[in-house]
DNA sequence: AGGCGTTGTCATAGT
DNA sequence: AAACTATGACAACGC
């Protein structure tokens, strides 16, 4: 019971002020219940904002100690970095990564050409992965296929300026493409800067350093447009101006008004396995994609440009700067644009594909704009259908778009992506953790500093382990000690352990004095306390604890005096010194004992706190007790008991709140790592897209009627069917198979 | 002198 | 019912 009363108060108590630090403007419900638990607890396992009280009564039981935060605990910091490294070991657990792999594995059976180019395409943005794709061999890879997403996403993690495997330095990558991403919401850089933020918040040098960043970027993003005129406004790619001119014996669908079975499917589709439903992909997509827009329009290109990557000079850049001459494949068959074929596709990505001259942005290329504020909207509305419909059809496209891009990795972006609100939420304030943990910090070593400097402390210090048996000793050396705090401490400890509360000992001068004299005053709590509190290394923690606690509360218990009436003092001790430390002794000893000592109460306060009631019972009828003796041994008992609890209590609080810092700590780390994958994940959403997007361009441009003209963008559209055909149709028709399949996600939901 | 943190104590509720 | 524990509130104390 006990224990279930503690799960259900801290833990609420945890968790509500988890939710008040962490949800200010966040809808932690969704972010954390309602939308997320699933993924979440895949990627991080339980949430440790859920575990808490189970974490707190780990920390109780098993390696739990008191943490006092004014003691420089290394345990604490150890434990700390206990959690660090299974927050970073649950960061290891790529679910992402399996599940990107697994549609790669999906779409590979059907692969034909290079069923590995689909990993190398997905890797744009890594410099070996660019340089796979662009490089002449393409030859088949398989063995890549696997691993080559995961490798991926550490080359995307490699990206960023300034990274290494140090996780610190990971957030600040993090930190900065996020905040490359939060600008436009009016995050600073700052906020994520870590360390910036440890070292202090020097607001004024943060905001001008942040505009400077600003600036830096939007001269490279402008740079960037000068230098190509077809540049995506996130990835900095550059895209040709011209489609192929040139014709191919592509097998041609010949326009229907016919539904063609499995025609549900634009050739977007190839991005999807079949059976994956695009729409509720759509709209998450949308939604992913309204954030976008948000921010595309209150930045512009310079921020999107750097924010989706690409410097400049990238192989990435130059991968999609297509070279007019360079010769393509003859034998496209639009029958391989299917899933397989989309692996064949890929692999016409190739330098020689994208070399592609796209035809002019009069007609195919949406996805070309000729300015950054068209290329940021592109990505923006993200739709599939800005990215594969001329720019005249947009306004349909964007209504019947949906369903055409099903999202392979829709299960993951889904969670990512219907959280970018509340996650940019949170990334812009995240700021105030490290802040507030190194202030705790401080605050808690300057108080440690105070202890430390409290006149009786040192000598406590020093003799606190040896205390604890110096104590039993000492007063088993007394009459009736020894059996007193051995079987008090007992008791105690079992009632200790049960709860894992910690007593701490009361001041550390009466330990010293104990020591001295060998007197009996709350000893055996002291050394119980650091016994067996916590069975842990961590009993250090008690000599720091104990030292702050030790100020110099002259009622504290000081056992001197009744036990100098218990004990013969040693005859070493000169007189003047004697009566120098009885008069001490005397000042140390608590009110308690000096009542006792008063009322001339024949056995100790130790005693009288901490026997077992029959103990105390049996000691009591030892001896002929007047009613006002009673009284005080009584009181004395409650008094005693009720301090250990106070004790007991304050420490808990302070457990509980420590507890609380370093869970919000973690929750900020995963946090950070849930941002940094969703980058990623959308950064390769990003290339997939520009892919799809390119073969759509290919395929479309090589299509030629009956008289060998091309085929209208705006009047035709491939559609990509289920069973791996690739049909051309006129796009009204398209329109209207897309805002069909649009609406049934909708209704399916209701 | 007053503020602040620590500790002990009391009252009370809960175990 | 007794013993014990937990905890908010308050006061004493020392810095």
């Amino acid at each position: 019971m006990l224990s279930l009363k503690k799960y259900l108060t801290e833990g609420l108590l945890q968790f509500t002020i988890l939710l008040s630090l962490i949800g200010v403007r966040v809808d932690v419900d969704t972010y954390l219940t309602s939308q997320l638990p699933p993924l979440r607890e895949i990627i991080l396992g339980p949430s440790s904002a859920y575990t808490q009280t189970q974490f707190h009564n780990l920390r109780n039981t098993l390696d739990g100690y008191g943490v006092h935060p004014k003691s420089i605990d290394l345990d604490n910091y150890f434990t700390a970095r206990r959690l660090l490294s299974q927050v970073r070991a649950l960061d290891r657990f790529q679910v992402p990564t399996t599940e990107v792999n697994a549609w790669l594995v999906h779409r590979d059976p059907e692969g034909s050409v290079s069923g590995s180019q689909p990993s190398s395409g997905l890797t744009l943005e890594s410099s070996s992965g660019l340089q796979d794709v662009t490089g002449p061999d393409n030859g088949v890879r398989e063995s890549e296929t696997e691993q080559g997403f995961s490798e991926d996403l550490e080359d995307l993690g490699a990206v960023a300026p300034p990274v290494s495997g140090d996780l610190t330095k990971e957030d600040i990558d993090l930190i900065d493409i996020l905040w490359r991403q939060d600008i436009d919401l009016g995050a600073g850089r700052e906020i994520f800067d870590y360390s910036h933020r440890q070292k202090e918040q020097d607001v004024d040098k943060d905001l001008q350093d942040g505009a400077e960043q600003d600036d830096t970027w939007s001269g490279e993003g402008a740079e960037a447009l000068a230098r190509n005129l077809l540049v995506d406004g996130e990835t900095g790619e550059s895209f040709p101006a011209q489609f192929p001119a040139d014709i191919s014996s592509i097998t041609e669908a010949v326009p229907s008004e016919s539904e063609p079975p499995g025609l549900q499917n634009n050739l977007l589709s190839p991005l999807l396995t079949g059976t994956d439903s695009p729409f509720d992909l759509e709209q998450q997509w949308q939604d992913l994609m309204s954030i976008m827009e948000m921010q595309a329009m209150e930045v512009n290109t310079s921020t999107n440009e750097i924010l989706y990557s690409a410097p400049p000079g990238d192989p990435l850049s130059t991968n999609y700067s297509l070279a007019p001459n360079t010769p393509i494949n003859q034998n496209v068959s639009l029958h391989q644009a299917s899933l397989g074929g989309c692996s064949q596709d890929f692999s016409l990505f190739s330098p020689e594909v994208e070399s592609l001259p796209v035809a002019s942005g009069s007609t195919l290329l949406p996805l070309v704009p000729s300015n950054s504020t068209s290329l940021n909207s592109t990505f923006g509305s993200t739709n599939l259908a800005g990215l594969f419909f001329p720019p005249q059809l947009n306004g349909t496209a964007n209504d019947t778009a949906g369903p055409e891009l099903p999202d392979p990795l829709g299960g993951l972006l889904d969670e990512a992506m219907l959280d970018e609100i509340s996650l940019m939420d949170l990334a812009i304030e995240e700021g105030f953790n490290p802040v507030q943990a190194s202030q705790l910090e401080e605050e808690f070593d300057s108080d440690s500093g105070l202890s430390l400097d409290s006149s009786h402390s040192p000598s406590s210090l020093s003799s606190s382990e040896g205390s604890s048996s110096s104590s039993s000793s000492s007063s088993s050396s007394s009459s009736s000690s020894s059996s007193s705090s051995s079987s008090s401490s007992s008791s105690a400890s079992s009632s200790f352990s049960e709860e894992g509360a910690v007593g701490y000992s009361s001041d550390s001068e009466t330990l010293d004095l104990e020591e001295a004299e060998g007197a009996v005053g709350y000893q055996p709590e002291y050394s119980k306390f650091c016994r067996m509190s916590y069975q842990d290394p961590s009993q250090l923690s008690c000599l720091p604890y104990l030292e702050h606690v030790g100020h110099n509360h002259t009622y504290n218990m000081a056992p001197s005096a009744l036990d100098s009436a218990d004990l013969p003092p040693p005859s070493a001790l000169k007189k003047g010194s004697k009566e120098k430390q009885a008069d001490f002794l005397d000042k140390q000893m608590s009110r308690d004992e000096h009542r006792a000592r008063a009322m001339k109460i024949p056995f100790t306060n130790d005693k009288i706190i901490n026997l077992p009631v029959e103990e105390f019972n049996e000691l009591l009828s030892k001896y002929q007790l007047s009613e006002a003796q009673l009284s005080l041994i009584r009181d004395i008992r409650r008094r005693g008991k009720n301090k250990m609890a106070a004790q007991n209590c304050r420490k808990r609080k302070l457990d509980t709140i420590l507890n609380l810092e370093r869970d919000v700590e973690d929750l900020q780390r995963d946090k950070a790592r849930l941002l940094r994958e969703k980058v990623e994940f959308l950064r390769s959403l990003r290339q997939m897209k520009q892919k799809v997007q390119s073969l759509y361009q290919e395929v479309f441009g090589r299509l030629r009627d009956e008289n060998g003209r091309p085929y209208s963008p705006s009047q035709y559209a491939l559609q990509y069917a289920g069973d791996g055909s690739v049909l051309l149709i006129p796009r009204t028709l398209a329109d209207q198979q897309a805002r069909r399949q649009e609406r049934k996600p909708k209704d399916r939901r209701k």
